[in-house]
DNA sequence: TTTACAATAATTGTCAACAAATTTAGGCAT
DNA sequence: ATGCCTAAATTTGTTGACAATTATTGTAAA
C-alpha cells in the first residue's frame, strides 16, 4: 500500500457529525456497523468506538442488540438543548466582547462565514445554509480559546439540526443570517448588553420557528454515506 | 451464578469518576487495562470502552501505545476549566432562581448537603469534604432538570479536583462551605444579581486558592482501587 | 558507581471468530 | 387480503488471539 492510513474512530465521529450538519443523516435512521465497515474499510471495532463516542454525546441513541440510531430529539429535549445552548453561547459572546475590548480579537473567520451566508441567502441551497449556520456558532465558540467550552457546545449544534429536521416549518427560516450579522456587529461595538440580547433573541427565534405538533416515524437503515 | 450482573463500561466510568472525586486517583497516575480487569473481573474491552469515554471527557489522557493516565491540568487548562464552569454554573443559578420564583423549587437535597458540609467543617476529613463540595455543584446542576447542562458540567468538576490536587495550597481552604451557603441563600431570596455575584466570587476564590508555581512529576501505575 | 546497550517482559492496538439476539422473509391458516 | 407462526438471514455483543510498541530488567564497559 502507498500511504499509511490510520483510520481511527475519530474519523467515524467526524463523518457522522458532518453528515448530520449537512442534513444527510435524518433523525431516527439506523446505522449498522457493517455498512460503514464495508463502505469505508473501517474495521468493525473502530466503527463501534466511534459510535460509542457519538452515543455518549447524545447524537446517536443506543438500544441493546439493536445498534444505534440517529437521535430524534423530543419537544422537551429540544427545549433543553436550546436552554443549554443559551447558557453556553451567552458566555461565549461575553468572553468575546471582553476579548475584543482588551486585545484585538481577530474576527476574520466569522466575517468570511457571514459573507458566505450572505451569498447563499435566498438561494435554495438549504442544506448548505444549515451547515454554514452551524459553523458560525461553532466558530464563535472556538474564538474563545477555551476547549472545554467548545466541547460543551459541540454536540448541541448537530442536535439542533436534528431537531430542526424533525420539527422545522417550511415557511419559516430556521437560523437567520441577518441575526448572525447583528450579533457580530454588537460584539464589534463592544456592546455586551446588545450582544447578549441578540444571542438570546436569535436562539428563541430558532425555537419559535419549530412546529412541535409534528411527529415523525423512525426510518430504517440508510446508505446515506454512499 | 446468582444474580445477573451486567458489568458494563459505565461502571468503569463511575469507578474512576468517584475515585477522582475522593482524591484516591491522583493526577498523572497510569491506569492499565489489565489491572482493572483482574481486580474487578471486567473484560478488557469493557475497560477500554470506559477509558475511551473518560478520555473523551478529558478526565483521562491517552497516548498511543502507552495507555491512559489521569489528567493533570496545566495552569492554562485550569483557568479554562473554571472559565467554563462559570459559564455553565452561572446559567444554572439563573435557571434555579427563575424556577424558585415561579414554581416551588425543592432545595432539600441541597440543604442536606450543606448540613453535612457544616458538620464536617473544621474536621480533618479533607477528602470527604472535597467529595461533598463536588456533589454540591453537581446537584445544583441536576436541579435545573436539563440533562445537557448536567453533562456539560459533569467532567469539569472532577477536573477541578485534579487541578486542586496539583496546585492546592495547604493553608488555604479550597471550596468553602460558607460560600455555598451564601449562594443558596441568594437563590432562596430570589436575588439573581446576588446569586450571580456569589457564584462568580466562589469560583474565583477557588482559583485564587491555587498555587500555580507548583510542579508535579508523573506518577507510575497505581493500585488505588485495591 | 554510573551509563549505555541488549534482551526480556508487559502492555496496548487491532482484528477475526463465535454466540446471542433481532429483524426479515415465507408459508399457512383464518 | 390479513394476521400469525416458523425458519433463515442479518446484526450485534463478547471474547480471545496475535502483532506492534513500549517499559523493564540485566549485563557489560567506562
Amino acid at each position: 500500500m502507498s500511504t499509511e492510513i490510520n483510520k481511527n474512530s475519530d474519523e467515524v465521529v467526524d463523518l457522522v457529525f458532518e453528515a448530520i450538519l449537512k442534513n444527510r443523516l435524518k433523525p431516527g435512521v439506523r446505522l449498522s456497523e457493517i455498512s460503514l465497515q464495508e463502505e469505508f474499510g473501517y474495521s468493525r471495532s473502530v466503527v463501534r468506538q466511534g459510535f460509542d463516542k457519538l452515543v455518549d454525546s447524545g447524537l446517536l441513541q443506543h438500544k441493546k442488540n439493536q445498534g444505534v440510531r440517529v437521535a430524534c430529539p423530543t419537544k422537551e429535549e429540544t427545549t433543553q438543548i436550546y436552554e443549554a445552548r443559551h447558557a453556553i453561547e451567552n458566555a461565549v459572546i461575553t468572553i468575546l466582547v471582553n476579548k475584543h475590548q482588551s486585545q484585538n480579537l481577530d474576527l476574520s473567520a466569522i466575517d468570511d462565514l457571514i459573507s458566505e451566508e450572505k451569498r447563499l441567502h435566498n438561494t435554495s441551497q438549504n442544506d448548505e445554509h444549515t451547515k454554514l449556520s452551524c459553523d458560525f456558532h461553532l466558530t464563535l465558540a472556538e474564538l474563545c480559546g477555551n476547549k472545554y467550552i467548545v466541547e460543551s457546545l459541540k454536540p448541541l449544534i448537530p442536535l439542533s439540526t436534528l431537531a430542526a429536521s424533525v420539527y422545522s416549518n417550511p415557511e419559516s427560516t430556521f437560523c437567520s443570517y441577518a441575526e448572525h450579522s447583528d450579533l457580530i456587529q454588537a460584539i464589534k461595538s463592544n456592546d455586551l448588553d446588545k450582544a447578549s440580547k441578540s444571542i438570546k433573541k436569535h436562539l428563541d427565534n430558532c425555537v419559535k420557528s419549530l412546529d412541535f405538533k409534528k411527529t415523525i416515524r423512525n426510518r430504517s437503515y440508510s446508505n446515506i454515506f454512499s
